[in-house]
DNA sequence: TTGGAATGTTAAGGAAATCTTTAGGACTGT
DNA sequence: ACAGTCCTAAAGATTTCCTTAACATTCCAA
């Protein structure tokens, strides 16, 4: 079955080169011009995937973004032509799944559209997985047990908690106040020592080579990413 | 693969009764003829259903489902011949799967096994033992009865039922609060003292040296853990 | 019914594990 | 070189756990 996308911007030329490229690859392409008549297409079409811009007139991609998580988990890739940091982290906090500046090629779009259609379906296929392999890392959430090599490596409750919420959500970059928010609560959310102090612990005890690290990656200036091969 | 039956009942023309009508559609049946011996005869054979009376000499029915039920899932059927709501009521509390009133038909037992294997099936059991052994220790459900280097160890009513929650459970890092809530009821959620101090009369019963625990072990924040090295 | 034994409950101090905080160095892009 | 970010280590501070022992309750037999 097609999966339906709904691509979002106000510049005729940008909706152009998207549709095409989208349409070559199978996709199904639907799209609205501006803020509204994206939240009132969403509503009706319940697409499979949002690709939308960030600077729109009337309603802006950020407040698009935020009005559908309210209600739904579509996934959302936002398209912005600044470059910085501050722009993908608030992105990101708002919940879209991923993050594209523009100038951007057909290759890159595609690769970041088919990874997140892959990462959301497992996600909500199995909306609770009991446990996730990476490598020679296993994670069995159900036991609350992770082994690296086959030896049980102990964490402790904080360690575990911040493990958790990034292999819960493995593909996804997390962003700091994200990550600070569901393992210390909404009181730490500008505590950045906390995060350093133990994504470094969770590195030293399940990293092979804890200064390369291969399972949790650090996203400089927004976050950090857990990453599952399977 | 024959499913195997296990009849309980301390009448023989019963017994007869149930065995030929169960062994002409199929199914391979063991008996025994009281509460004792079906506990153990469960033990042995683990068979896939019971049909257990529950008048009987020594130990009726309800407690052989009750015992049971403290480590295993293996579906019953309850026998009785008093055909009052309490009595059923009682038997499905109990955590029995079915309930026919005597005198019953061919056709009806036939109906009602096959409605539960179907029903259970699925379901798929976690394949429970009725034994676990770690080390020199030895813990047998079926007689709450637990060995350790051969010698029997005594423990009382909370002593075992920590121990059983935590046994049947093996591997997996249990709670405080599951912990007290299976053990003492959900009005002892927060009474972590309660475990402190059952685990130290576990450990000074079971553990060569309680000061270095081997089969359970501390999880600093979160709960306690049950390690069988099997 | 009563006394004693077994079991369960509560409290308290010290020990251990974990978390927090700080500070300095390393890295990166401008 | 500078600012911002990230990493690392280590010393308090705090929480959790352990251990003991006294006290309360229940159970059972005399």
């Amino acid at each position: 079955m097609k999966k339906r996308i709904l691509i979002v911007d106000d510049e005729v030329s940008i909706l152009k080169f998207l549709r095409s490229n989208l349409e070559d690859r199978g996709y199904a392409v639907i799209s609205a011009s501006n803020g509204e008549e994206a939240l009132n297409t969403i509503e009706m079409e319940l697409p499979d995937l949002i690709v939308l811009d960030v600077m729109m007139p009337k309603m802006d991609g950020f407040e698009v973004c935020r009005r559908l998580r309210e209600w739904s988990q579509i996934p959302i890739i936002m398209l912005s032509a600044r470059g910085d940091e501050k722009d993908k982290v608030k992105c990101l906090d708002l919940g879209a799944d991923d993050y594209i500046v523009k100038p951007f090629g057909a290759s890159e779009l595609m690769a970041r559209v088919s990874a997140v259609l892959r990462r959301t379906k497992t996600a909500d296929l199995s909306p609770m997985r009991s446990s996730i392999a990476s490598g020679d890392l296993a994670i069995n959430f159900a036991k609350r047990q992770i082994t690296r090599a086959g030896a049980e490596v102990k964490l402790t409750p904080t360690e575990y908690a911040l493990l958790q919420e990034l292999a819960v959500n493995s593909g996804k970059v997390l962003t700091h106040t994200h990550l600070l928010n569901k393992v210390w609560g909404p009181e730490y959310r500008d505590e950045r020592e906390y995060l350093h102090v133990f994504v470094r612990r969770l590195r030293s005890k399940l990293e092979p080579d804890p200064d390369k690290p291969t399972y949790i990656l650090t996203i400089s200036g927004v976050g950090y990413q857990f990453i599952d091969t399977e």
